[in-house]
DNA sequence: GCCGTTTTCGGCCCGACTGTTTTCAGTCG
């Protein structure tokens, strides 16, 4: 068994105990160790053969124990007796809004109901609105919450989201009464799948912007309202909530909800070290938790409150628990990549595969954006559901490809079109032999069709790298994210392929992919393998998925020297010459 | 279940809001 099944394991453990109504902080145990180990740099394996897992913060003798039984063994005698003690409808209900562990073991104990389906029908016949700690009211909301659940995925992609927070932020800045205002919570760490937008605003009337939000266009539902916050639903479902603070808690209170909870966790925890007390409304000069003004350590910034912990300023991105601190301490916080260090991209496609755009087209659109480069990367024959091509139609796009660039030359324009394709894996071989390849200026390699099968796919890929002319391995793992699961593959061996060939790792930024996952970036940068941000465009519109490409590359630790497409055009090109030239 | 510059036991981050209560438990972030 690997980390993340283990993983898998250990987080499904800490829901049981949560819904046995355990200790909160031994499900937090088993929560952190799944975490832990999703993260962990090297095989799961290693680490328990060579006896170190109890060198690994917050993994003590009991976890130990049952690692190694789940690695040796791939059971765990304990999770199969706690999940069997438990019905399995019971984990579905806790997704309602408005149910925890404690309501939900209440309902399965005085009414039997032990599923949402079950749930629903009590509420149906009344029968929840009698329970002692619940009323009508609950009742209601339970039946909304079902509802919601039924027509609404929790979970959004981060370019959704974005959409739908950034009108409400700028309508928030209009108001006279807002000092200073931002998003939050995990849209402003940029993570890749957003539960909810958070938007924090300072202001000395605060229930005036709280009146103002909630009226804003857009707004489905209002779940909550009081004097300092308020909850709505957006249309297409997206929970929206808003914060008001003063000005001078804003520094605090943007720190604190923009998280993640277990940076939030560790901030705390140095505040305690050092004497003092830190909350959403300020770092206080305090053992006590306390709001008193008199004791405030003043800070104007977020910058402010890191620099009084002793720590460098984490960017928003970084704030995982991910490594961070140990960073911020030493001062040594890689200087992150910027979307507008991007000077191109090299996976597109164009109208003679599966894209929306001619090339000429596509030409003037990226010349206008101010890019430098553009490769064109239409799918290979096998791909015939893309219209793939096949090397006639290739060699034609070529010609024509040299000769929009002849063009750009002529009128001055730096600007220039890239050859290439997106070559298909195929089962034992490339769908494009290396005589045509060669005559490519770059290379993708992707995966379309995968076995169902780790080892295979692996092997694909690894044989993908190892070919010289291929440059950069396209989506690794072929997931989409809220809709497929990624095919078995070992990334870690495929990285470690990348490695040594010299070939570069995609980071996929169409918003539905983000592959190679943020959380592997360390990891591969730790072996010496560059990325390329690409946005796989099929339309002009996808280049601005450059963006969110470089926010989510961020959370991996990337530096613009790790990412290939920073590169302006003449090094590109020498670099895309590299390991061609070093015969793989 | 984990952990230790106050500690091998007793903490573990904590405030806002809702709904049910009539002073507070549960949920959420």
């Amino acid at each position: 068994m690997d980390k993340h099944q283990v993983a898998e394991i250990l987080a499904d453990i800490g829901t049981l105990l949560e819904l046995k109504g355990e200790n909160p902080f031994k499900t937090r145990a088993y929560a952190n160790a799944a975490r832990t180990l999703e993260t962990l740099a090297e095989p799961l394996a290693t680490v328990v053969a060579e006896n170190r897992l109890g060198e690994i913060k917050g993994i003590g003798d009991a976890l130990q124990q049952k690692i190694t039984e789940l690695v040796a063994t791939g059971k765990l005698k304990y999770y199969d007796e706690l999940k069997a003690s438990i019905p399995p409808g019971l984990i579905a209900m806790l997704e309602i809004s408005g149910l925890g562990p404690k309501k939900i073991q209440a309902l399965q104990k005085n009414l039997g109901v032990d599923s949402v389906e079950k749930l629903e029908a009590a509420c149906a016949a009344d029968k929840v609105a009698t329970l002692a700690g619940f009323g009508e009211k609950t009742q209601a909301n339970l039946i909304e919450g079902i509802a919601r659940r039924r027509q609404y995925a929790t979970k959004h992609l981060l370019f959704h989201a974005l959409g739908a927070a950034e009108p409400l932020l700028e309508s928030l800045r209009d108001h006279p009464e807002v000092i200073r205002c931002s998003v939050a919570g995990s849209l402003r760490r940029q993570k890749e799948i957003i539960g909810d937008i958070d938007l924090l605003a300072s202001s000395k009337k605060p229930a005036d912007v709280i009146e103002y939000f909630v009226a804003q266009p857009g707004i489905e539902k209002i779940t909550a309202r009081g004097e300092t916050k308020a909850s709505v639903i957006l249309a297409g479902g997206i929970q929206c909530d808003l914060r008001v603070v003063s000005d001078a808690e804003f520094p605090f209170a943007l720190a604190y909800f923009t998280g993640s909870k277990e940076h939030n966790i560790v901030m705390r925890q140095r505040a305690i070290a050092r004497g003092l007390r830190l909350n959403e409304y300020g770092l206080f000069k305090s053992k006590e938790e306390t709001r008193d003004a008199k004791l405030l350590v003043k800070c104007r910034t977020e910058e402010d409150i890191f620099a009084e912990l002793g720590l460098a300023f984490v960017p928003p991105e970084l704030r995982e628990d991910h490594g961070e601190f140990a960073a911020a301490e030493k001062n040594a916080l890689p200087r992150l990549v910027e979307w507008t260090d991007l000077r191109g991209a090299l996976h597109n496609h164009s109208t003679a595969s599966d894209g929306h755009h001619t090339l000429a087209e596509i030409a003037a659109h990226m010349e206008e954006l101010g890019l430098e480069y553009w490769a064109i990367t239409d799918h290979s024959k096998s791909s015939f559901q893309a219209n793939g091509l096949d090397a006639k139609r290739l060699r034609a796009q070529l010609a024509e490809i040299k000769k929009l660039n002849e063009q750009f030359a002529a009128n001055g324009s730096e600007f220039r079109l890239l050859t290439g394709s997106e070559v298909d894996i195929l089962k034992d071989r490339l769908d494009f032999d290396d005589e045509l390849l060669a005559e490519l200026d770059v290379v993708v390699a992707s995966l379309h069709v995968p076995a169902n099968n780790e080892a295979e796919n692996t092997k694909r890929l690894i044989r993908a790298a190892e070919n010289k002319y291929v440059h950069m391995l396209g989506h690794l793992t072929g997931r989409l994210l809220l809709e497929r699961e990624a095919y078995p593959v070992n990334q870690e061996a495929v990285i470690d392929a990348c490695a040594e060939t010299g070939t570069w790792i995609e980071f996929n930024c169409n918003p539905r992919r983000f592959d190679l996952d943020w959380r592997l970036w360390p990891y591969a940068k730790s072996k010496g393998v560059k990325c390329v941000i690409n946005p796989d465009a099929h339309r002009n519109a996808h280049a601005g998925f450059l963006r969110f490409g470089a926010g989510v590359a961020r959370k991996g630790w990337l530096t613009k020297a790790d990412v290939i497409n920073t590169l302006p055009f003449a090094k590109l090109l020498k670099e895309l010459q590299r390991k061609r030239a070093s015969g793989g």
